[in-house]
DNA sequence: ATTTGTAATAACAACGTTGTTATTTGTTGT
DNA sequence: ACAACAAATAACAACGTTGTTATTACAAAT
């Protein structure tokens, strides 16, 4: 049998409500006697009935989260910061790797007070949710507020960080066939930064048709056995960023004197890449940070929050990155 | 303002009680009122408390899994399976990605009916836990039940399938460097098999030092890089066969007819490879489902369910391997 | 016509909390 | 010595369900 309040009442010889208020802290018992029963509490195991609390509470301090892809690692490395950003509040995350419909309706049974939707979901978003929801991507229509990333900029930065290492000929990789709005974001933002240097040229922009690892390493592949030969690569995501780290070794270009790298998602993983990889986004620990405290916000008062949050991108120098003309190293 | 039975009552003109039971499809009340009711409550859009319900009934309905590794995807496709399975049930799932004690913590907050913990977290496993436990991977001296499947019999069936081919000289590429006891076993049955058709010698097995795709991989280009030409390899895992593969097209082996491939991990995803992979082990469909069915089963009555459960391998042939001196196709 | 039996529904206690209101106890000031 | 007041605690009503027990209504049986 569980122990409940009532039983450390009858141990501590108080009424159970001021059990109930020794335990939350109140300052409406005196400090000795709080002390006695959180002592009591201690020794006898209690545990709060969590249903209960809930049922009276209304508030579940809970966090649903709608597991996005499952196979690539940039959203993992996200998803485990969000949780441990998450458990640094007081509040706990589940993860429902349901369609967007069931994995809210489960959440709306476990009344979790807040859903973070990724970006991919937006299209069957629906235009209304009973949930303080908060979504992960490029603003669409959704009355949520969005943590958006500003893109294009990252890509101007990294274009511009190229250019001033003496690149010209830079290309870009990355998936142009989906319709995630973030992909499309980089590849314009390329394209215009490219375009402002005044080195922009069509056969610069590589398709993977594909987020996965694989695709990145066919088109990159296929680059190499075409005549096109960029002094550096900016590619839209880590994953593709393996792939093609993958293709250009085992063509045996060295990195960065070869040719310089630079990925997308600004990850620690990609330090641990064959060659550690300069990246540029706004880094994970920030994106998950922006996404908690603004859903934490956003719960307790809709009206503080606002309605697009763009997080400005940085770049993190690691090493795949070198000034042209630099054969040793960066 | 949220709907409650009580609303419905005043709606419906019948007591509280009444509407209770109507929505439980309970035997006392009239069929027609029963209708009545439930349309009303459709209606209104009543949407039961899930609180409450527990506070009362001690059950939550919902089976909590520990989430293994975030980046394979074997045990990726394997969660998936049992969300679909438990979903299939009374059942949710909700999942956690913090350490053993923290998600076992967290569950029993939510009184979660079960918990799914995976062989990874054995070694800090609890002696005893307040939540019913099933774990899946070699049994230990947990005092829950397990779920383990016949690793030295797979690895027997897989080694007899290459023989009855012709094969002579097969290698095995695995992950030798872990205490994950579902590997050791793979690695031991390899070479049972192997001694048993007097093939055996030791420099057959490869170790990848590592789970991942890239461990794979980096194993296979040193199994190029050295004299040692096997005919056939038995990978030890689909990420380790992507590794695998992706080396060997590299070096423009062709499979099956340079080599045969044969790989553990027995999901469809096998079929979405480069080269369709011929896998063994036990189907993942199978696996969720025993898991699935053995622990709503435990947390009926612990008693009904066997302390292991030894699920037998087959294998699942699609194109990776060819008879020896088969050079069109198998 | 009155009892008996049963089908249908109502009433109500419980589940374990929290917040509000009521009561007791103790202290201070006159 | 007794108001007046504050501090500490007790009492109790919620929260939204479910299961048990009590009541009603109505049919069949004597």
């Amino acid at each position: 049998m569980t122990i409940t309040i009532k039983d450390l009442a009858l141990v501590a010889g108080v009424s159970y409500s001021t059990v109930s208020k020794a335990l939350n802290d109140s300052s409406l018992v005196k400090p000795e006697t709080k002390d006695r029963i959180i002592k009591i509490a201690k020794e006898m195991g209690y545990e709060p009935n969590y249903a209960a609390q809930r049922l009276v509470s209304k508030e579940s301090k809970v966090i649903g989260l709608i597991w996005p892809t499952l196979e690539r690692v940039a959203p993992s490395v996200l998803v485990t910061k969000i949780n441990e950003e998450i458990s640094k509040s007081s509040y706990s995350m589940i993860l429902s790797v349901n369609p967007l419909q069931t994995s809210l309706e489960m959440f709306k049974r476990f009344q979790v007070d807040g859903v973070i939707i990724f970006n991919e979901y937006l299209n069957d978003m629906p235009a209304t949710s009973p949930l303080p929801c908060l979504t992960y991507g490029v603003k669409k229509d959704t009355p949520f507020p969005v943590i958006d990333v500003n893109y294009q900029g990252a890509m101007n930065d990294a274009v511009t960080y190229l250019y001033e290492l003496g690149h010209r000929d830079i290309a870009f990789i990355g998936d142009l066939t989906t319709d995630d709005e973030r992909q499309i974001e980089k590849a314009a933002g390329f394209k215009k930064a490219m375009k402002n240097f005044g080195i922009y040229q069509e056969d610069h922009i590589l398709d993977t048709k594909g987020l996965g690892w694989y695709d990145g390493y066919m088109a990159t592949v296929r680059l190499i056995n075409s005549p096109y030969r960029p002094t550096a690569i900016i590619s839209a995501s880590y994953d593709i960023s393996a792939g093609l780290i993958r293709a250009l070794r085992q063509e045996n270009y060295m990195i960065p004197n070869d040719i310089s790298v630079l990925s997308y998602d600004n990850i620690p993983q990609m330090a641990n890449m064959e060659i550690p990889l300069t990246s540029v986004g706004a880094p994970v620990e920030e994106i998950a940070q922006a996404m908690v405290q603004t859903l934490t916000r956003y719960i307790k008062d809709p009206d503080s929050v606002p309605a697009v949050q763009t997080l400005t991108p940085v770049i993190t120098e690691r090493s795949s990155c070198a000034a042209i003309g630099t054969p040793t190293e960066k």
